[in-house]
DNA sequence: TGATTATGACTGACTAGTCAGTCATAGTTC
DNA sequence: GAACTATGACTGACTAGTCAGTCATAATCA
């Protein structure tokens, strides 16, 4: 009967005394960091606070355990609320689950899509634009929602359609035309691949994936991986 | 409670376990060979033939489902054997899992260091043993296994490092001795490349991710993929 | 027949979701 | 601005299940 528990759960929130909860509810109880008692906040103020508590939780641990091994119960120990009060701000775990992704999703689609055309050659353009990608997506949180998708996402077929519509798609879409530009320019002698942009961001993807899966068997440097992949498109000739 | 969510049955395979939990494994319940002895087997054979069932079964579960979501009474029934037996297989789930991973892989290995280095260019011995990977893995059920890999990986370090050091580390060693022949035969140019072995491979698990997620949304023809990248490393001039 | 293998009903630990009740705060009155 | 009422955000014990793992019994083999 034991449970093989492959979530081994490590909160450092220790379990408060269940007979004083509601005794000194008054203002003792939630010990949670959350809460900073010092600056007064009206009560649209507060609960936005509190869903903002609740979403950055269930971030956390649908990244740690994923969605069917995450337990509701932990998020709002987390978020240092009740249980009940996830129920007041979403309908169910699913629909919690694809709300958080769509919205940790749209901070990528900005990251994509913010760079303006400026000056400088394409190769500076796509390096500046994977630079920033690496060091914001590949190496942080946002880069455990990747490998989230991935993981989740033939069982959760909305966000696989709403990551591709919102991110693969408009991305992909962005590089075409970057590499169709340098073709133009003659910055790139390659014409097909025009027709794989997923190439540029190939190594980029790896990156991420390297980082969460095998970083402590063999740190990758994404960036200078990044760059060599370049000099393969634009040919060699660096100014790092 | 467990309303039996009436509105909007949406996902073909939900990851909800209640609603999901019929369709799958019910269908399919006893087309299994187990219980036609056509063929005399003695004991030891019938039990090496339910469990390569048990063994299937729970292939495909985990790979439908993930490993939490899964549970042993669908794969059972899958199997056409009863949970019981499963137990006289596997320890519990978790090691179930962790041996099927470890089995799916051995096949993959086997793959990767199979070619000797046999005559012909370099570009010719990394085409032929890529475009191979991807009609054997990208494209099949082995590709799933990869992705489950990447899905389930941080749950299960210990699937994680035997990945890591059975097909990752060799891999890229093979493919890192490879690109120093082709360094030293004068077919690369790019000496850096020999650094990250992990550029030669990006497209072909590019390919993996895309089939499992995208592939409806846009197909993608990875065999040219690879065809145009391995442009990019050995100069533009193919034969196909 | 005795040993071995298979079965599936059963147990109990675990969890998504509910809801009656609480209470701090916003609003109203005088 | 003090007293009072109304509101609804919040709580957590509780319900209705779910499912991994067990084991007494049955089937099969040698």
């Amino acid at each position: 009967m034991k449970k093989p528990d492959t979530r081994t759960s490590r909160h450092p929130v220790s379990a408060q005394p269940r007979a004083a909860s509601r005794a000194s509810a008054a203002k003792q109880t939630k010990v949670v960091s959350a809460k900073l008692p010092l600056i007064k906040l009206n009560r649209t103020e507060r609960a936005a606070e509190r869903r903002q508590a609740i979403i950055d939780a269930a971030m956390e641990e649908f990244i740690a355990r994923g969605f069917a091994a995450t337990r509701l119960d932990d998020i709002a120990k987390r978020a240092g609320v009740a249980k009940g009060t996830i129920y007041l701000h979403f309908k169910d775990k699913e629909s919690m689950f694809e709300e958080l992704i769509r919205t940790a999703i749209v901070p990528l689609v900005g990251r994509m899509q913010g760079p303006p055309p400026a000056s400088g050659t394409v190769r500076e353009l796509i390096e500046g634009f994977a630079l920033n990608f690496i060091r914001e997506v590949a190496t942080t949180r946002r880069g455990d929602i990747v490998r989230l998708i991935v993981a989740e996402g033939p069982r959760f077929p909305s966000i696989a359609d709403f990551y591709y519509r919102e991110v693969v798609s408009k991305g992909l879409a962005g590089m075409r035309a970057l590499i169709e530009l340098g073709i133009a320019r003659g910055e790139i002698t390659n014409k097909n691949l025009a027709r794989f942009p997923q190439i540029m961001v190939a190594p980029a993807m790896i990156a991420v994936i390297w980082q969460s899966l095998f970083e402590k068997h063999a740190p990758l440097d994404a960036i200078e991986m990044f760059r060599t992949h370049l000099d393969l498109i634009f040919g060699e000739r660096r100014t790092t």
